[in-house]
DNA sequence: CGGTCGACCTGT
DNA sequence: ACAGGTCGACCG
């Protein structure tokens, strides 16, 4: 909303970055809260020796700290057995290669202690998909990197329709966005977002499914930033640009649009509980929404997903590209034209492509032929 | 691209 | 006989 102009104020302003731990956060809110004449205050030593008491047999602790994988990084949640965020780094280059997830299986993560971690056998039944956070298709450039996505530790309950349909466009609009602007880098993660009952309480309810008792996100959130450096003028600043995305984990059709979900990115953290991209320069415009100097993605770039015709050519050609038999291939072009849908050049060239191929390796049957 | 499921093979 | 892993058919 507020795309006027931008005020950047860089006057005394500090921002409570999520970058250091609790403690040192702690440390530091007491270090600039002037507290009042605190009454008996004790010495060092005696903070030391009371500390030293309280934590005798070990602080609690909680799994979450940040772990890093081939391609991917996340903070795990060890009572949810889903991870908190998931962050990557998407380029144009790292989209390229023959990775395939068929080679690669859903597995519980080998570093996820077992008691925490969730199992194949909470989700299979349970009427929710496993939902990949960061996606398989952004690793097609390693088997490692994608066998590694599949770790459960990178996995909500997604509703299927959700999962294959909304969110699988929102993640094919991120690798596009490389097409477009040099880095790309996504955090995702699941939400637990309170809803108001009929006498306007708000509680916040969600399922858990399987042994593990796996909790069932009701929305997914993705933030997305985008960075490109100025081509004409190198020695301008890149320019830079954020979308934040709230999605409910629920069957969304294509008269939806993505930026129908949009948040600023204040909402997001404050739903999340997270501060993202914590070192992005923040704006301190007086609303403090949004990062100062960073332009708005859906304005920049549109956001638009692909369209139900687009959507379903793209899904044919994939398809077609695995179709085992000719009859398989014909049925699925048949399909496709049953839909109302014409293949388009590359559609045809793939199919043409197929039909050779498949017609080599399987000798024409029917006619007078060796069974 | 994103998924599930059942048939089938393997090892104990 | 049964648990576990692979593979191929299927759906949006």
């Amino acid at each position: 909303m507020a795309a006027g102009v931008k005020l950047l104020r860089f006057a005394g302003g500090f921002v409570c970055g999520a970058a250091v731990s609790t403690a040192s956060c702690v440390a530091a809110l007491r270090l600039h809260r002037a507290e009042p004449e605190e009454p008996r205050a004790p010495s060092p030593d005696t903070v030391s020796e009371v500390q030293q008491l309280i934590g005798r047999f070990g602080l609690p602790e909680t799994g979450a700290e940040v772990r890093c994988y081939a391609n991917h990084t996340l903070s795990y949640d060890q009572s949810k057995r889903t991870p908190r965020w998931v962050a990557e780094h998407l380029t144009n280059q790292k989209l390229q290669g023959q990775a395939d997830r068929k080679h690669c299986r859903f597995r519980a993560d080998p570093d996820i202690p077992a008691c925490f971690s969730a199992g194949n056998d909470d989700y299979l039944g349970s009427g929710w998909s496993r939902g990949h956070m960061a996606p398989a298709g952004d690793n097609k450039q390693s088997e490692r990197s994608m066998a590694e996505t599949f770790y459960l530790s990178n996995i909500v309950p997604q509703n299927y329709e959700n999962n294959a349909g909304f969110w699988n466009r929102l993640e094919m609009y991120c690798r596009e966005l490389t097409q477009r602007f040099q880095d790309v880098w996504v955090v995702s993660g699941p939400l637990a977002l309170p809803a108001e009952k009929d006498d306007g309480t708000r509680t916040v309810s969600y399922q858990v499914i399987g042994k593990d008792s796996v909790a069932v996100p009701t929305h997914l959130f993705k933030a997305v930033l985008v960075q490109s450096s100025n081509t004409t003028d190198q020695s301008a600043a890149p320019v830079q640009a954020l979308g934040a995305f709230i999605v409910p984990n629920r069957p969304i059709g294509f008269e939806r649009k993505l930026r129908d979900f949009q948040v600023s990115l204040s909402e997001l953290e404050g739903v999340s509980g997270l501060t993202l991209f914590p070192k992005l320069p923040r704006g301190g415009g007086g609303g403090g929404d949004g990062p100062g100097g960073v332009a708005d993605l859906c304005e920049l770039d549109g956001c638009q997903l692909m369209g139900y015709k687009e959507f379903t050519l793209y899904l044919t050609g994939r398809k077609v590209g695995g179709a085992r038999s000719l009859a398989k291939l014909e049925q699925l072009m048949a399909e496709l034209r049953r839909q109302g849908i014409e293949p388009d050049d590359y559609l045809n060239k793939l199919y043409l492509k197929k039909k050779e191929q498949l017609t080599n390796q399987e000798p024409p049957q029917g006619t007078a032929g060796a069974g």
